[in-house]
DNA sequence: TCAAGATGATCAG
DNA sequence: TGATCCTCTTGAT
């Protein structure tokens, strides 16, 4: 389920498990074999997230470079180490725990060039430190694609999934399809800082919760969303169903390959600019 | 038992 | 824009 609060999650708890000591590592599945044979018994040095990439630095072996794409899924589980279950990528383990990765879209181990290389094409990731809200202005308000498209693109911004785009644009009352070049200046700045929030929020409970406190279950007297599938959140897979806020129907449509959604009413704000 | 779908990204045309 | 890859879960048959 990776957005880039779950690569910084996951980059945190490869750390307290593995972190400062040598790493067993193998590929049961054997398509990592190469790999995990370069990795093995060398010192985890370092681990981190950027966007939804998630790096580790192993001593005099270079980088694992992990990007879970759409199904990916890393579990990490204390001792003892059972039978590998499934199609196992990449076992990482130590006398204490042990983790399990499955369905990556990327599972490499890269050199210190190849891990600039990746970082010089991503865009600022909200949740980094060194990261810089203005150079995903600079892309945004030159494009004349909708805000919905741009806010994807990981060379624009990086760490932001379908989940978080649909409900920053809610939450800042923006439409989609509104074009990057009409966007206002102190609009993406807010969107920027209520990705920070919300990232952060992600990154500490595992959860993409956007409702505001008005309209939790409990403040709305509604059930709890039942499937696991990114929280209590607005408009996100919750298509045919009514707006917490303003009763219209919530829409859904396929932009850019991946299923968008928004309510016409709430998200009215740039519809009729033009570029 | 099987098909569809999923918080992603790339490549060909 | 559509096809493709990755793996597992859910729901329909």
């Amino acid at each position: 389920m990776p957005e880039g609060h779950t690569l910084h999650r996951l980059a945190n708890d490869v750390w307290d498990a593995f972190g400062g000591r040598p790493v067993r590592a193998s590929s049961p599945q054997g398509r990592f074999a190469e790999g995990a044979a370069l990795l093995d018994g060398h010192l985890l040095r370092q681990t981190e997230a950027h966007g939804k990439h998630f790096l580790a630095d192993f001593e005099g072996a270079g980088w694992l470079h992990i990007h879970l794409g759409l199904i990916g899924k890393m579990d990490i589980r204390p001792a003892p180490v059972p039978v590998p279950v499934g199609q196992v990528r990449l076992r990482l383990q130590n006398g204490t725990s042990y983790a399990d990765l499955r369905g990556a879209t990327v599972c490499e181990v890269i050199t210190d060039e190849e891990r600039d290389k990746l970082l010089g094409r991503l865009g600022p990731d909200p949740l980094r430190d060194d990261a810089d809200p203005d150079l995903a202005w600079n892309r945004i308000h030159r494009s004349k694609l909708p805000i919905g498209q741009l806010l994807m693109n990981q060379d624009v911004l990086s760490g932001v999934g379908n989940v978080y785009r649909a409900e920053v644009l809610f939450r800042a009352k923006l439409n989609p399809m509104t074009p990057g070049n009409v966007v206002k200046k102190r609009e993406w700045q807010g969107m920027w800082d209520d990705l920070l929030a919300l990232m952060k929020y992600g990154v500490e409970t595992g959860r993409i919760d956007t409702v505001a406190d008005d309209h939790t279950p409990e403040a709305m007297g509604r059930d709890p969303r039942r499937d696991d599938h990114g929280g209590e959140v607005y408009v996100y897979r919750r298509q045919g169903q009514r707006c917490y806020v303003c009763q219209s129907v919530i829409r859904t449509k396929i932009l850019a390959g991946r299923n968008l959604f928004w309510c016409p009413r709430c998200q009215r704000t740039g519809l009729t600019r033009k570029s």
